[in-house]
DNA sequence: GTCTATATTTAGATAGAC
DNA sequence: GTCTATCTAAATATAGAC
């Protein structure tokens, strides 16, 4: 069985690259470290056109304008994200699943930092085109959180209350801590161990929390 | 008692207000929905010195030039933002402070476009102003965490583990829930309840979860 | 002190050579 | 199809009148 947010997320890149092109690829990947780091405002397409090689007027041949190439940039990568952590499947017990499930999130979207580039850009683009982040959540945050709802709901072990917000307390936890820790430097001024914080969240799921003394 | 974050947080906000000049905190009011809704990069002085109702020559009388008023006003709003949410103490049993914790949090940050727009600017400049961004934790996620983390380690009911990973459990659900549903509009595609979240946040911390049948 | 007018640079987008 | 050269608008910042 394969899930039904894997397809959305395949189709969608596999969309991306026939309609583009070889050289349209060419010129997402020398526009994708320009957005990333200046955002759109601060993004030139003089710059974007020396990053991937081209002239200027070529840009313009391939996208119709500024919008239309920063949008496509932006789905493209929203598309790709997705593999990135949820591409295999939940399966064993959760006292080894929910530490392994904690340790594969940080690893990718906590230790890229293309990713925390990735969501400042879509955060900070999210008041004028919410159509972007709409994208950015239902190729990654939504799927995470089905996936994990999934397993915690399946799991004849834990027979939770409501999976789905356990999911997203799960999750949310993790994706905060990175927020904060990474995204926002906070690691220098309050630094505070994902392990430790990951070892609380599973011990508060699994119920296994000390009793009062 | 006095929090020493508190005094941290008023000294920032007096020291702007002195700093600047009734003048100047005009042209503040003016630069604020400008930088909050277009950005950093996507602000021009023409259309702040329009806003604020000064012309372009008595901004730069003010400010040195675009950077000094951005980094100005950015820090004048992370001062302010922290009374917002907690100014008033906690005092009580857990499973009424818990609540209310959460829905002062939800009601004030989840509430507030401007402060949506806030969050938006400071994670946008991150990459580049990691200072902006880490006098936004200081003033607000580090005194939230460490006054939940001050009640949950000094309750006596609860005895938890490790009262600091549980504060930022608790903190890191709920803004990760505004920043999904509010901020990056996920209301629309996935919505999900907040009291139904809080619900389940508080039963997990005070280890109230149903055994298995 | 504050505004009008301007200098200079750089942006997005296009025309025309090849 | 691709590049060079260019147009027009808008940006930051400043000079000089009042």
């Amino acid at each position: 069985m394969v899930d039904s947010h894997a397809l959305t997320a395949i189709a969608a890149a596999e969309f991306d690259r026939d309609r583009i092109g070889e050289k349209g690829q060419q010129i997402l990947l020398g526009a994708m470290p320009e957005f990333l780091q200046r955002g759109y405002a601060g993004t030139s397409m003089e710059r974007v056109a020396k990053a991937a090689g081209v002239s200027k007027q070529t840009l313009y041949s391939y996208f119709v304008d500024k919008d239309d190439l920063f949008v496509t940039l932006v789905k493209y990568l929203a598309a790709q994200q997705f593999q990135l952590v949820w591409s295999e499947p939940l399966v064993g017990a959760p006292d080894v699943v929910l530490p392994a499930v904690a340790r594969r999130m940080l690893s990718k979207i906590g230790s890229e930092p293309q990713y925390f580039d990735f969501c400042r850009l879509v955060i900070a683009e999210s008041g004028k085109r919410p159509e972007l982040s709409q994208a950015f959540l239902a190729n990654v945050a939504k799927p995470a959180i089905a996936t994990l709802t999934s397993y915690l709901r399946d799991c004849p072990i834990l027979n939770l209350a409501d999976p789905e917000a356990t999911a997203r307390i799960f999750v949310g936890t993790i994706v905060h801590h990175v927020l904060m820790q990474d995204v926002l430097h906070g690691a220098a001024i309050a630094p505070f161990s994902a392990d430790r914080l990951v070892e609380q969240l599973v011990t508060l799921v699994l119920g296994q929390q000390r009793p009062s003394s």
